[in-house]
DNA sequence: TTAAAACCCTGTAGTGGCTATAGAGTCAAG
DNA sequence: CTTGACTCTATAGCCACTACAGGGTTTTAA
């Protein structure tokens, strides 16, 4: 098959199946005479487990490490499970700092309810509050909503 | 006072506060004969304003608009109201994404809890199984405790 | 006084995971 | 034989930085 009805079975476009083969995700397929790619099932398999990887939120490089052990299955799955392990802690992380940014959000929102000038406007004055020295519990005015939760001083990772 | 200073008292990187007046968010500050440059108290203050922008995770897009009203302050504030909800819905549904993506890794990390060889990984066996059609429950093996919750068609944005 | 260290400048390239072109060639249907 | 759908490579763009390279300037200490 072509590389348009592999991008069709699987739901990954096509751009992006040749971007995963110039990562050396994707096994190189074969080629015509006309130097169109043509795939196996095999690839699409293959495929499939990346794209599954991939809406598990695994990185390319944590995807290349799975594949690793799909190709030597007599090794034993331990690092599987630590890498497994690390994403979803992650995750939690990730989770924890945007449930305390949407708190903060909230918060300052709060501050301006309706219409009105912008010198006026509660969200930008919490906004041009200069930084609180460290250990000060909140910098946009919700100190008692947010008691000991400080926005960091370094941005969470988010993504 | 001169970059380092700025970068020191605000917390930002010398080189983020350059790519900051490079992208039109930073005033451009005056130079010294050996082109230095040389920034004010309000240079400082509106670094700040970007920063908690940032810690907020507004995009810089997005700080443009809000200094944009700072700057017109006889305008109304309504934009400025509307921006916020919409971010704050843009985080809530990021946790949510997250919140789901969290249990199906829970659940695949549950197939296996010991060292064995990767053919009998549990771990590599949920994420070789093929897409499963639309409207199927879970692409994972998690049936029961995902019942509903499927993995989307699309990877959710999650930054 | 002079040497070293610390600071600053511009410009460019890299990050991740795609996405979107440009400009060309190939193939199937009417 | 032409039209349209498909494919190819190569390159640039996205975001918000970060990290050089290769120079110049200022401060500090011997």
């Amino acid at each position: 098959m072509r590389i348009g009805k592999l991008a069709q079975q699987t739901g990954v476009a096509v751009e992006t199946l040749r971007y995963y083969e110039q990562e050396g995700l994707l096994a190189k397929p074969a080629r015509t005479a006309a130097n169109f790619r043509i795939y196996s099932a095999e690839h699409v398999e293959q495929v499939a487990f990346i794209r599954q990887c991939r809406l598990l939120d695994l990185s390319l490089a944590e995807i290349r490490v799975l594949l690793g052990y799909k190709a030597t299955p007599e090794q034993a799955c331990g690092e599987v499970n630590r890498l497994l392990d690390q994403h979803i802690v992650d995750v939690q992380e990730r989770i924890q700092g945007l449930q305390a940014l949407e708190m903060h959000l909230l918060r300052l929102r709060e501050r301006c309810s309706e219409e009105q000038a912008a010198t006026e406007c509660g969200i930008l004055q919490g906004l041009s509050q200069p930084l609180s020295a460290p250990g000060a519990p909140c910098q946009l005015g919700c100190e008692q909503a947010c008691a000991g939760q400080s926005v960091s001083s370094q941005p969470v990772r988010l993504k």
